[in-house]
DNA sequence: TAGCTTGGTCAACGTGGTTGACCAAACCGT
DNA sequence: ACGGTTTGGTCAACCACGTTGACCAAGCTA
């Protein structure tokens, strides 16, 4: 790592030229991603704001999955579309910042079922708000018809089973 | 292909259905996360087609932000707006995958310069080409109209600062 | 009862990010 | 010319989030 490579001569370019056209593809997916992660750092900043500074951009979807029901890690799994191990390091982490709680099944010893505690359910009811507020802002800036076709034509190009809307708990609550 | 849901997207037509009331708000970040994660599966599946199948979902937009005349890792932590370690440690997987490569600058002792090679120029080359025929494919379904006013949309309602359009470098081929 | 399935956990690992510390080279003001 | 500050790169430790594979206890079923 510290020897030096020599044969590297001449990669000044003191005239940046744009030789190829706009790709205007590339800017599809940057401005879909750029309006996600404006929803989200809004909706945390304000979460933060109102105490809930420990939540990390991914755990208000995990809280919705949850729902006020409850399930297992492996449903949860299912729900998010990752593994059930993978659900039970998140259910962990979000036990011990007391958003959620295990209990166990009595009628089945194998399953835990998986809680938000009320801490979490504050949480969850706050991020629906933000999120619903964050909507009005776009609505203000945008006029609803406009909010709505959006999300007409995302739901338009997008396979129908990305949101897992056959699951029972999810945007219900 | 646009399967009618009715009350999802619409808050003004009450659905007696849905024991809660509605939270749009949740819907439009999951949509835009949606549209942006089928994108890149899509990408990703052919790229694997075309003999780059060691292409992470994240490596495309470093190859794209590295640029045909290269970078620092600094340059291009700035430019991804992650840290400069973060960025040297992913410019250390795409060397290791034959992607770019690191040479030293003769004009500075302590700047090693991050380069395309020619396998990463073809991966970034026909990421934009895949790119576009993606959007097209968008085209086909929603009507160029449509699409590019979702851009639109989307530009309006995103900090400007987003895209880092004042770095050059960026969406300039 | 025997055997398969299911739910949960542990271990190891990969990726992508963070801070903090540190060093060498470059820059700059006296 | 010197000495202090800035800049570029690296190392180390750590965290969040994901993966496979292995394993075990409990439930289900032929």
């Amino acid at each position: 790592m510290a020897t030096p490579d020599p044969g590297a001569s001449d990669p000044q370019t003191p005239d940046p030229q744009t030789p190829d056209p706009q790709r205007p593809g590339f800017l599809l997916p940057l401005l879909l991603l750029a309006g996600f992660r404006t929803l989200i750092d809004d909706l945390h900043a304000e979460l933060a704001r109102q105490g809930h500074a420990e939540l990390r951009p991914l755990h208000g979807f995990v809280l919705q999955a949850v729902g006020a029901e409850g399930t297992t890690a492996s449903e949860l799994g299912h729900r998010l579309g990752v593994s059930k191990q993978a659900a039970g390091k998140t259910v962990d982490r979000l036990v011990a910042l007391g958003y959620l709680e295990r209990v166990d099944d009595p009628h089945d010893a194998r399953r835990k079922l998986v809680r938000l505690t009320p801490h979490g359910l504050d949480g969850l009811h706050r991020s629906a708000v933000i999120f619903d507020e964050l909507r009005q802002r776009w609505v203000a800036i945008l006029g609803a018809e406009r909010v709505a076709a959006l999300e007409d034509d995302l739901r338009t190009v997008t396979p129908a089973n990305w949101f897992r809307l056959d699951v029972p708990g999810w945007f219900a609550g």
